[in-house]
DNA sequence: GACTAAATTTCGGTA
DNA sequence: TACCGAAGTTTAGTC
């Protein structure tokens, strides 16, 4: 890893076309060949940037450009699309290279699938009397989240998303469309469980006569402990 | 902007939890408060960070992580939400500071907007006869990115994108349906263009009566230049 | 490898 | 400011 501080400019050409003006940035050289043009603000996106599998060849600046006050130019070249990143260097304030090692990589815990196996456990947070039949319920178009039975023994499809978007609720249609051609589940019924649902997709579920269920995170953990405790 | 490259361990709190075992990495640290941790590595997405607005406290280890050998610990806590990022350092390797100023940004040129000016240009694209009747024509569910005629006088609806995805059949779906309710404009027909079209999509759309065009970008903007020499 | 869905998405535009 | 769609998205999982 070497971490050049510069007064740069930037020009990518690849799937569209764009220039970064003249000013002093942190530039990013992974020993991939990739390389990211960080700004002091923004969120974690850098303002430009070429991603690996690529190439860096460091170079003379022309006639033109060393009138300009180019010092170095530094070609990034994408090796499969051919995308090219041109760093245009005026003066280095920083440089600097470090062995960094192989990383042993971030470990997550608690997203989705944590909401599924919580709801699995308090099904009935969908209306007394209901049941699981299986998470994972297999289709032929993919698995839909929950498979349930309400109080009457009817099929219940539940579509589990963290935020609940209008892709969320088309997802749940298509499953419910071709579940509801399997006479052995028809008729199947369609609840969207999320932990905030938006507006525009609580209207559009409604529409097609999808229940929307908000599940409260925090309430299912502390409920699991209790069962856990009792 | 403040780099440091340190052996260190990150831990977040927030909307998930997840943990960076100890490794040598380069961190990022804005003049917003923000930090990035990086590995030598990956794609432009950091293995962990913190976004703005958010404050970082240097403080030191207690007598365990003392005795662990970490040597000072950043708590970075989001001003909003307050998820908590806590880096634990062992060794710093490398500690600078840099003045960058604010960044003029960056300039960018040439994405779906100009596929769909160029369409709008050239609509006999879509079949001879063809006639524009305008671009964003807006719906109660948002703006369809082209209205037209075929040679008919019937209407075309058309959903432009750069990549044909399911996503994309999904949205013009929704317009057709919602368009096709109105005696005005009834019956519409749809029509996904882009530069590329994935199988699944293509599916889907024929299925459901939908025609598929294939733009080819570079041949486009060729017509256009054509079109104004002559 | 191709494709799909998720993301601590981020980013830009519009109502 | 909130919401919605796009992104040079990136990333992870499945087929």
């Amino acid at each position: 890893m070497r971490i050049v501080v510069a007064d740069c400019s930037v020009d990518y050409a690849g799937r569209l076309s764009a220039h970064l003006p003249r000013a002093t940035r942190v530039l990013m050289l992974k020993s991939d060949g990739s390389i990211l043009v960080h700004s002091d603000g923004g969120s974690y996106k850098p303002l430009n940037w070429m991603s690996p599998p690529c190439s860096l060849a460091a170079g003379e600046p022309d006639d033109e450009q060393r009138e300009a006050g180019v010092a170095e130019v530094w070609r990034v070249t994408h090796a499969k699309t051919a995308d090219q990143l041109v760093v245009s260097l005026f003066e280095i304030v920083h440089d600097s290279s470090h062995e960094l090692g192989v990383d042993p990589g971030l470990i997550k815990d608690g997203v989705e699938a944590h909401l599924q196996e919580l709801l699995a456990e308090q099904i009935e947070l969908l209306g007394d009397g209901h049941t699981l039949v299986r998470r994972e319920y297999m289709t032929a178009i993919g698995p839909v989240d929950i498979l349930a039975r309400d109080s009457g023994g009817a099929s219940v499809a539940v579509e589990i998303k963290r935020r609940g978007d209008i892709d969320g609720v088309e997802q749940l249609t298509r499953y419910l469309e071709l579940m509801n051609r399997d006479p052995v589940l028809a008729p199947v019924a369609g609840v969207f469980a999320a932990q905030e649902i938006k507006p525009q997709a609580r209207t559009l579920a409604e529409d097609r006569g999808i229940r929307c269920v908000v599940l409260d995170y925090d309430a299912m953990r502390g409920m699991r402990n209790l069962n856990t405790l009792f």
